[in-house]
DNA sequence: CGAGATGTTGAGCCGGTTCAAGTGCCGTGG
DNA sequence: CCACGGCACTTGAACCGGCTCAACATCTCG
């Protein structure tokens, strides 16, 4: 949904209803992409919006073994940063079924000299994706256990605040959720079996539920705190990162 | 010194002498500090530039393990985001006895809105930043020969491009780099003892030098592509990361 | 209804950890 | 100048979390 794209950059602060009404007109022809494919490969860099379905940024190891990187979900924009990630072993695909739609690269460059919202949304939406990236560096330092348990509630804090999942519905393989966790899939069998048994969570095909969300959190010492930092302190102005 | 914090914004692209000139002005009275001393704890935000040893950006696990998620080296700009970062677990500190000075952030951000070429610099800084922790994160699903391995080689490649250790000596500790490849110290010091009998280190206190790059980078897989990618590539208004 | 992908369970193995003892290097202070 | 204390590093042995391999059960979809 278009609504879940303005609810993300509305994370960084205000936006106008001008600025909403120019963002979602370059929103247009949405596809349906199928599960496991690749949206973005090594070397194309369009800019895009995920709609509606679950994606991920991923790479290939020399081994063959894939490593996700980080999961893309609706209302996130995936512009990989113009010939800046050429030659870097990243790519984008589909984890589920999803809808995406291709946004002008020049027409959004546009609205970013126009708009000091838009401007300032953008800019955060990269210092968000930082620190997520640095958050799942640390998360790989915990044994397993807390690992699989943090991704699943960082996952379920940031649908429900784009407006989703109100329920912790997650639709995610174990696969998946294995190669987020840099973990074997047999592993992370046995370690929803432990969250389950917890009544933690309830399993299902290619989809969990949490159901006790706090007691989730506060196994895996989640701090939703990271995601939406600085919602309304980052000043439009200010463009140091977080270097 | 300051030439490293040039060389280093150079890499994004070009900086007119009076770009430089203005920039160079920011920094004054370094200070010494000792190593082991906190920079920046989770609370305070100044902007500051490392000018001469190493320093990381680093957070406590609950078990009291401490993971090192980048090496700062001079030349590196550290400014931790305004507000943005209040409430992460990250602190930044140094590793060797460090000299530091500390920034202006109002006067960097009028410079920012002054000069283009100064703009693109700190974005490219802040998009170089993100790479370098996707690289880290891709890291941790290697096995802990190819890691070390693989640290070894961004930290020679990054000081190297700033004009610093041509002979690839590294001032660091078996322990920083434990933490750093998120294995025990204990095994740090097996790592290196493989890598000292296949003759691609040589081993000192608190020091170790990297004696045939080209076979250690073979070994870890090492690409420097992530690292200076996209020099001339990123445009000076293109102000979409790489979400 | 069959094929392929998903999830489960068990057994053995291995990379890396932990604990513990010991060596060597450095800077400090007498 | 030397003695000392502490930090860095090394080495060995036991342990364990998570992996691999393999077989099987289950679900979905064409």
């Amino acid at each position: 949904m278009a609504s879940a794209f303005i609810r993300r950059l509305k994370q960084a602060g205000p936006l106008s209803d001008l600025e909403q009404d120019v963002l979602l007109s370059l929103v247009v022809n949405p596809q349906d992409v199928a599960a496991r494919q690749d949206i973005i490969g090594q070397h194309a860099a369009p800019v895009f919006l995920l709609m509606s379905g679950l994606a991920c940024r991923y790479a290939t190891l020399p081994d063959g073994t894939r490593r996700i990187a980080a999961f893309i979900i609706p209302g996130d924009l995936v512009g990989s940063s113009a010939g800046f990630t050429s030659g870097l072993p990243w790519h984008v695909g589909t984890l589920t079924r999803c809808s995406v739609a291709e946004l002008s690269r020049p027409d959004l460059c546009t609205l970013t000299r126009t708009y000091p919202g838009i401007r300032c949304a953008l800019r955060w939406l990269m210092q968000d994706e930082l620190n997520r990236v640095r958050a799942w560096l640390l998360n790989d330092s915990q044994p397993s256990l807390q690992r699989v348990a943090h991704l699943l509630c960082e996952l379920q804090a940031r649908l429900e605040a784009v407006g989703l999942t109100g329920q912790g519905e997650l639709s995610l393989s174990q696969a998946d959720l294995a190669d987020a966790a840099a973990i074997s899939h047999v592993h992370v069998s046995r370690v929803l079996q432990t969250l389950f048994s917890e009544r933690l969570v309830s399993l299902g095909h290619q989809k969990l539920t949490l159901t006790d969300v706090p007691r989730l959190r506060a196994l895996a010492g989640f701090d939703p705190g990271y995601l939406a930092a600085g919602v309304a302190e980052l000043a439009a102005d200010d463009l140091l990162g977080g270097g």
